[in-house]
DNA sequence: TCACAGTTGTTTACACGTCAACGACATGGG
DNA sequence: CCCATGTCGTTGACGTGTAAACAACTGTGA
Protein backbone atom coordinates (compact mmCIF):
# COMPACT_ATOMS: atom_id res chain seq x y z
CA UNK A 1 0.00 0.00 0.00
CA UNK A 2 0.95 3.43 -1.03
CA UNK A 3 2.02 6.01 1.93
CA UNK A 4 -0.98 7.95 1.72
CA UNK A 5 -1.02 11.66 1.28
CA UNK A 6 -2.46 12.92 4.67
CA UNK A 7 -4.35 16.27 5.10
CA UNK A 8 -2.49 19.20 6.36
CA UNK A 9 -3.45 21.70 8.61
CA UNK A 10 -5.68 23.78 6.08
CA UNK A 11 -6.98 20.74 4.74
CA UNK A 12 -7.78 18.88 7.97
CA UNK A 13 -9.52 22.54 9.52
CA UNK A 14 -11.69 22.45 6.54
CA UNK A 15 -12.99 18.70 7.01
CA UNK A 16 -13.09 19.00 10.88
CA UNK A 17 -14.79 22.18 10.30
CA UNK A 18 -17.25 21.13 8.17
CA UNK A 19 -18.25 17.72 10.24
CA UNK A 20 -18.68 19.65 13.19
CA UNK A 21 -20.72 22.24 11.66
CA UNK A 22 -22.55 20.00 10.04
CA UNK A 23 -23.54 18.36 13.39
CA UNK A 24 -24.08 21.85 15.24
CA UNK A 25 -25.74 23.47 12.63
CA UNK A 26 -28.44 21.08 11.84
CA UNK A 27 -29.15 20.40 15.26
CA UNK A 28 -29.74 23.33 15.93
CA UNK A 29 -32.43 24.62 12.71
CA UNK A 30 -34.15 21.88 13.00
CA UNK A 31 -34.47 22.28 16.52
CA UNK A 32 -35.68 25.97 15.83
CA UNK A 33 -37.83 24.31 13.26
CA UNK A 34 -39.67 21.98 15.47
CA UNK A 35 -40.07 24.32 18.24
CA UNK A 36 -41.70 26.73 16.33
CA UNK A 37 -43.82 24.70 13.80
CA UNK A 38 -44.07 21.39 15.22
CA UNK A 39 -42.49 19.69 12.01
CA UNK A 40 -39.26 17.53 11.80
CA UNK A 41 -36.73 18.79 9.47
CA UNK A 42 -37.58 15.33 7.10
CA UNK A 43 -41.46 16.60 7.70
CA UNK A 44 -40.72 20.26 6.35
CA UNK A 45 -38.21 18.87 3.16
CA UNK A 46 -41.45 16.52 2.34
CA UNK A 47 -43.94 19.91 2.75
CA UNK A 48 -41.75 22.11 0.87
CA UNK A 49 -41.00 19.60 -1.73
CA UNK A 50 -44.56 18.89 -2.71
CA UNK A 51 -45.20 22.95 -2.32
CA UNK A 52 -43.23 23.26 -4.94
CA UNK A 53 -44.72 20.31 -7.33
CA UNK A 54 -47.41 20.89 -9.90
CA UNK A 55 -50.91 20.84 -8.38
CA UNK A 56 -49.03 20.27 -4.88
CA UNK A 57 -49.06 16.40 -6.05
CA UNK A 58 -46.51 13.89 -7.23
CA UNK A 59 -45.75 10.23 -7.21
CA UNK A 60 -44.10 8.67 -4.84
CA UNK A 61 -41.04 7.36 -6.42
CA UNK A 62 -40.42 10.65 -8.32
CA UNK A 63 -40.34 12.42 -4.37
CA UNK A 64 -38.29 9.86 -2.99
CA UNK A 65 -36.04 10.46 -6.39
CA UNK A 66 -35.92 13.97 -5.86
CA UNK A 67 -35.65 14.02 -2.36
CA UNK A 68 -32.87 11.28 -2.18
CA UNK A 69 -34.30 9.51 -0.12
CA UNK A 70 -35.30 5.32 0.18
CA UNK A 71 -38.78 4.72 -1.18
CA UNK A 72 -39.36 2.91 1.83
CA UNK A 73 -38.58 5.47 3.74
CA UNK A 74 -40.75 8.23 2.12
CA UNK A 75 -43.69 5.76 2.39
CA UNK A 76 -43.04 4.73 5.61
CA UNK A 77 -42.57 8.92 6.66
CA UNK A 78 -45.89 9.69 4.49
CA UNK A 79 -47.98 7.06 6.59
CA UNK A 80 -47.01 9.38 9.58
CA UNK A 81 -47.52 12.97 7.69
CA UNK A 82 -51.55 11.18 6.52
CA UNK A 83 -52.00 10.68 10.42
CA UNK A 84 -51.49 14.04 10.74
CA UNK A 85 -53.17 15.75 8.32
CA UNK A 86 -50.29 17.12 6.22
CA UNK A 87 -50.65 14.49 3.23
CA UNK A 88 -52.93 12.58 1.55
CA UNK A 89 -52.61 9.42 -0.24
CA UNK A 90 -54.81 8.84 -3.74
CA UNK A 91 -54.46 6.44 -6.51
CA UNK A 92 -52.90 7.13 -9.86
CA UNK A 93 -55.08 7.29 -12.51
CA UNK A 94 -52.54 5.64 -15.35
CA UNK A 95 -50.68 2.77 -12.90
CA UNK A 96 -52.83 1.10 -10.72
CA UNK A 97 -49.57 0.39 -8.36
CA UNK A 98 -49.10 4.17 -8.41
CA UNK A 99 -49.48 6.10 -5.13
CA UNK A 100 -50.13 9.78 -5.35
CA UNK A 101 -48.89 12.23 -2.74
CA UNK A 102 -51.14 15.31 -1.85
CA UNK A 103 -50.52 18.39 -0.23
CA UNK A 104 -53.43 18.70 2.10
CA UNK A 105 -55.00 22.38 2.89
CA UNK A 106 -53.56 21.93 6.52
CA UNK A 107 -50.52 20.90 5.12
CA UNK A 108 -49.59 24.30 2.91
CA UNK A 109 -51.11 26.43 6.38
CA UNK A 110 -48.66 24.41 8.27
CA UNK A 111 -45.56 25.09 5.62
CA UNK A 112 -46.56 28.58 4.74
CA UNK A 113 -46.90 29.47 9.05
CA UNK A 114 -43.15 27.90 9.23
CA UNK A 115 -41.59 28.83 6.38
CA UNK A 116 -40.75 32.64 8.09
CA UNK A 117 -39.21 31.64 10.89
CA UNK A 118 -37.33 28.94 9.43
CA UNK A 119 -35.96 31.38 6.83
CA UNK A 120 -35.03 33.15 9.77
CA UNK A 121 -33.23 30.65 11.72
CA UNK A 122 -31.24 29.46 8.95
CA UNK A 123 -30.50 33.62 8.23
CA UNK A 124 -29.86 33.68 12.15
CA UNK A 125 -27.00 30.40 12.25
CA UNK A 126 -25.46 30.59 8.93
CA UNK A 127 -26.43 32.88 6.11
CA UNK A 128 -26.32 36.18 7.91
CA UNK A 129 -22.91 35.48 9.56
CA UNK A 130 -21.26 35.17 5.86
CA UNK A 131 -19.81 37.65 3.54
CA UNK A 132 -21.66 37.68 0.25
CA UNK A 133 -17.74 36.27 -0.83
CA UNK A 134 -18.38 33.26 1.61
CA UNK A 135 -21.75 32.33 0.58
CA UNK A 136 -20.35 32.44 -3.20
CA UNK A 137 -17.84 30.37 -2.54
CA UNK A 138 -20.04 27.99 -0.23
CA UNK A 139 -22.27 27.66 -3.46
CA UNK A 140 -19.46 26.89 -5.06
CA UNK A 141 -18.22 24.43 -3.29
CA UNK A 142 -21.58 22.54 -3.13
CA UNK A 143 -21.73 22.28 -6.90
CA UNK A 144 -18.71 21.39 -7.53
CA UNK A 145 -18.77 17.95 -4.76
CA UNK A 146 -22.15 17.32 -6.32
CA UNK A 147 -21.12 17.99 -9.50
CA UNK A 148 -19.04 14.34 -9.41
CA UNK A 149 -21.54 12.92 -6.98
CA UNK A 150 -24.67 13.30 -8.99
CA UNK A 151 -23.68 14.99 -12.37
CA UNK A 152 -26.99 15.15 -13.99
CA UNK A 153 -28.58 16.57 -11.41
CA UNK A 154 -30.32 20.24 -10.83
CA UNK A 155 -30.27 22.20 -7.48
CA UNK A 156 -32.43 24.48 -8.67
CA UNK A 157 -35.52 22.67 -9.03
CA UNK B 1 -46.01 38.49 11.90
CA UNK B 2 -42.82 41.02 10.11
CA UNK B 3 -42.55 40.43 6.59
CA UNK B 4 -39.51 37.85 6.37
CA UNK B 5 -36.37 38.80 4.41
CA UNK B 6 -36.31 35.39 2.44
CA UNK B 7 -33.19 34.26 0.67
CA UNK B 8 -31.88 35.26 -2.41
CA UNK B 9 -30.84 33.46 -5.19
CA UNK B 10 -27.22 33.01 -4.50
CA UNK B 11 -27.84 32.46 -0.81
CA UNK B 12 -30.59 29.97 -1.65
CA UNK B 13 -27.77 28.41 -3.81
CA UNK B 14 -26.05 28.00 -1.03
CA UNK B 15 -28.02 26.96 1.71
CA UNK B 16 -29.66 24.16 -0.72
CA UNK B 17 -26.47 23.02 -2.15
CA UNK B 18 -24.96 22.96 1.27
CA UNK B 19 -27.92 20.63 2.02
CA UNK B 20 -27.30 18.43 -1.05
CA UNK B 21 -23.60 18.12 -0.20
CA UNK B 22 -24.39 16.93 3.33
CA UNK B 23 -26.54 14.63 1.84
CA UNK B 24 -24.25 12.98 -0.51
CA UNK B 25 -21.29 13.52 0.82
CA UNK B 26 -21.52 11.86 3.64
CA UNK B 27 -23.08 9.15 2.69
CA UNK B 28 -20.36 8.64 -0.32
CA UNK B 29 -17.61 9.02 2.29
CA UNK B 30 -19.08 6.62 4.86
CA UNK B 31 -19.68 4.26 2.16
CA UNK B 32 -16.13 3.64 1.08
CA UNK B 33 -15.34 3.64 4.74
CA UNK B 34 -17.82 0.64 5.51
CA UNK B 35 -16.56 -0.96 2.48
CA UNK B 36 -13.13 -0.99 2.75
CA UNK B 37 -12.73 -1.45 6.57
CA UNK B 38 -16.34 -2.71 7.93
CA UNK B 39 -16.25 0.65 9.99
CA UNK B 40 -19.24 2.72 10.30
CA UNK B 41 -18.72 6.53 10.54
CA UNK B 42 -19.31 6.23 13.92
CA UNK B 43 -17.43 3.94 14.77
CA UNK B 44 -14.46 5.62 13.30
CA UNK B 45 -15.16 8.60 15.21
CA UNK B 46 -15.12 6.80 18.26
CA UNK B 47 -12.18 4.57 17.46
CA UNK B 48 -10.46 8.43 16.04
CA UNK B 49 -11.39 10.06 19.57
CA UNK B 50 -9.81 7.03 21.54
CA UNK B 51 -6.42 6.97 19.28
CA UNK B 52 -5.56 10.52 19.94
CA UNK B 53 -6.65 10.07 23.63
CA UNK B 54 -3.38 9.54 26.05
CA UNK B 55 -3.37 6.14 27.04
CA UNK B 56 -5.75 5.39 24.31
CA UNK B 57 -8.67 5.72 27.30
CA UNK B 58 -11.34 8.07 28.57
CA UNK B 59 -13.83 8.41 31.02
CA UNK B 60 -17.21 7.78 29.09
CA UNK B 61 -18.73 11.34 29.69
CA UNK B 62 -15.41 13.23 28.40
CA UNK B 63 -15.71 11.36 25.32
CA UNK B 64 -19.44 11.82 24.87
CA UNK B 65 -18.42 15.85 25.39
CA UNK B 66 -15.70 15.98 23.01
CA UNK B 67 -17.83 13.91 20.32
CA UNK B 68 -21.03 16.06 20.96
CA UNK B 69 -22.63 12.85 21.59
CA UNK B 70 -25.45 11.86 24.23
CA UNK B 71 -24.09 9.49 27.22
CA UNK B 72 -26.82 7.39 25.72
CA UNK B 73 -25.98 7.32 22.56
CA UNK B 74 -22.20 6.41 23.09
CA UNK B 75 -22.46 4.18 25.89
CA UNK B 76 -25.12 1.74 23.51
CA UNK B 77 -22.82 2.39 20.94
CA UNK B 78 -19.79 1.09 23.31
CA UNK B 79 -21.61 -1.91 23.89
CA UNK B 80 -21.89 -3.12 20.14
CA UNK B 81 -17.98 -2.07 19.67
CA UNK B 82 -16.85 -4.03 22.55
CA UNK B 83 -18.55 -7.40 21.59
CA UNK B 84 -16.62 -6.79 18.36
CA UNK B 85 -13.85 -6.69 20.47
CA UNK B 86 -12.78 -2.53 19.24
CA UNK B 87 -12.48 -1.32 22.76
CA UNK B 88 -12.84 -2.46 26.14
CA UNK B 89 -14.47 -1.10 29.47
CA UNK B 90 -12.54 -0.55 32.71
CA UNK B 91 -13.91 1.15 35.68
CA UNK B 92 -12.74 3.73 36.88
CA UNK B 93 -10.47 3.91 40.28
CA UNK B 94 -11.23 7.49 41.22
CA UNK B 95 -15.06 7.19 41.00
CA UNK B 96 -16.27 4.24 41.51
CA UNK B 97 -19.48 5.16 39.22
CA UNK B 98 -17.30 5.99 36.66
CA UNK B 99 -16.50 4.05 32.83
CA UNK B 100 -13.38 4.20 31.38
CA UNK B 101 -13.49 3.33 27.27
CA UNK B 102 -10.04 1.45 26.39
CA UNK B 103 -8.64 1.26 22.94
CA UNK B 104 -7.72 -2.54 22.04
CA UNK B 105 -5.37 -3.72 19.94
CA UNK B 106 -7.67 -4.73 17.24
CA UNK B 107 -9.22 -1.54 17.47
CA UNK B 108 -5.94 0.15 16.66
CA UNK B 109 -5.06 -2.19 14.11
CA UNK B 110 -8.67 -1.45 12.81
CA UNK B 111 -8.29 2.52 12.38
CA UNK B 112 -4.90 2.23 11.56
CA UNK B 113 -5.74 0.19 8.09
CA UNK B 114 -8.59 2.28 7.68
CA UNK B 115 -7.04 5.25 7.74
CA UNK B 116 -5.22 6.06 4.46
CA UNK B 117 -8.42 4.60 2.74
CA UNK B 118 -10.93 6.99 4.39
CA UNK B 119 -8.32 10.04 3.69
CA UNK B 120 -7.78 9.02 -0.16
CA UNK B 121 -11.75 9.08 -0.03
CA UNK B 122 -12.00 12.51 1.84
CA UNK B 123 -9.43 13.39 -1.14
CA UNK B 124 -11.55 12.17 -4.14
CA UNK B 125 -14.90 13.28 -2.99
CA UNK B 126 -13.98 16.73 -1.50
CA UNK B 127 -10.72 17.92 -0.39
CA UNK B 128 -8.64 17.49 -3.81
CA UNK B 129 -12.21 19.28 -6.51
CA UNK B 130 -10.91 22.32 -4.01
CA UNK B 131 -8.05 24.99 -4.50
CA UNK B 132 -6.67 25.93 -1.33
CA UNK B 133 -8.27 29.29 -1.21
CA UNK B 134 -12.08 27.15 -1.11
CA UNK B 135 -10.60 25.38 1.61
CA UNK B 136 -9.31 28.29 3.31
CA UNK B 137 -13.01 29.73 2.86
CA UNK B 138 -14.69 26.37 4.29
CA UNK B 139 -12.56 26.44 6.78
CA UNK B 140 -13.53 29.60 7.89
CA UNK B 141 -17.02 29.45 7.26
CA UNK B 142 -16.99 26.47 9.77
CA UNK B 143 -15.58 28.27 12.73
CA UNK B 144 -17.48 30.97 12.12
CA UNK B 145 -20.47 29.47 12.49
CA UNK B 146 -19.48 26.97 15.20
CA UNK B 147 -18.23 30.73 17.10
CA UNK B 148 -21.78 30.96 17.83
CA UNK B 149 -22.92 27.51 17.96
CA UNK B 150 -20.61 26.49 20.52
CA UNK B 151 -18.45 29.45 21.57
CA UNK B 152 -15.62 27.70 24.31
CA UNK B 153 -15.05 24.89 21.69
CA UNK B 154 -11.71 24.47 19.87
CA UNK B 155 -11.75 22.61 16.57
CA UNK B 156 -8.26 21.30 16.94
CA UNK B 157 -7.86 18.26 19.26
C1' DT C 1 -51.79 -12.99 -26.68
C1' DC C 2 -48.98 -14.36 -23.24
C1' DA C 3 -44.93 -15.43 -20.45
C1' DC C 4 -41.80 -13.00 -17.98
C1' DA C 5 -38.67 -9.64 -16.34
C1' DG C 6 -39.00 -5.21 -14.24
C1' DT C 7 -41.41 -1.55 -11.38
C1' DT C 8 -44.26 0.25 -7.63
C1' DG C 9 -45.28 0.82 -3.04
C1' DT C 10 -45.76 -1.61 1.32
C1' DT C 11 -44.31 -4.41 4.95
C1' DT C 12 -41.40 -7.22 8.11
C1' DA C 13 -37.35 -7.67 10.71
C1' DC C 14 -33.85 -5.35 12.46
C1' DA C 15 -30.27 -1.51 13.76
C1' DC C 16 -29.72 2.53 16.01
C1' DG C 17 -30.96 7.09 18.15
C1' DT C 18 -33.62 9.81 21.81
C1' DC C 19 -35.93 10.72 26.18
C1' DA C 20 -36.86 9.71 30.70
C1' DA C 21 -36.21 7.02 34.67
C1' DC C 22 -33.14 4.52 37.36
C1' DG C 23 -29.50 2.67 40.82
C1' DA C 24 -25.14 3.61 42.30
C1' DC C 25 -22.05 6.73 43.82
C1' DA C 26 -19.96 11.59 44.89
C1' DT C 27 -19.93 15.82 47.29
C1' DG C 28 -20.76 19.86 50.10
C1' DG C 29 -23.37 22.14 54.04
C1' DG C 30 -25.44 21.49 58.43
C1' DC D 1 -21.10 12.16 60.17
C1' DC D 2 -25.22 12.42 57.51
C1' DC D 3 -28.47 13.96 54.48
C1' DA D 4 -29.80 16.45 50.26
C1' DT D 5 -28.69 17.14 45.89
C1' DG D 6 -26.23 16.19 41.79
C1' DT D 7 -23.60 13.29 38.51
C1' DC D 8 -22.33 8.85 36.10
C1' DG D 9 -23.50 5.35 33.15
C1' DT D 10 -27.13 2.13 31.91
C1' DT D 11 -31.56 0.75 30.60
C1' DG D 12 -36.65 0.46 28.87
C1' DA D 13 -39.92 2.36 25.89
C1' DC D 14 -40.36 4.33 21.85
C1' DG D 15 -39.65 6.62 17.04
C1' DT D 16 -37.58 6.20 12.86
C1' DG D 17 -34.14 4.55 9.26
C1' DT D 18 -32.44 0.44 6.31
C1' DA D 19 -32.43 -3.96 3.66
C1' DA D 20 -34.88 -7.52 1.85
C1' DA D 21 -38.98 -9.80 0.63
C1' DC D 22 -43.34 -9.29 -1.13
C1' DA D 23 -47.89 -8.83 -3.87
C1' DA D 24 -49.74 -6.24 -7.37
C1' DC D 25 -49.23 -4.47 -11.55
C1' DT D 26 -46.88 -2.93 -16.16
C1' DG D 27 -44.98 -3.47 -20.54
C1' DT D 28 -42.16 -5.76 -23.96
C1' DG D 29 -40.74 -9.38 -27.21
C1' DA D 30 -41.64 -13.84 -29.18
Amino acid sequence: MPEPRWLDDDEFRAWIGYRRMRLLLDAQVNQDLTRESGLSAPDYDVLSALTSSEGHRRRLTELADRMLWSKSRLSRHIGRMEQRGLVAREGCETDARGSVIVLTEQGLRTIQEAAPGHVASVRRHLIDLLSPEQIDVLGTIAETVLARLAPDEDLRR
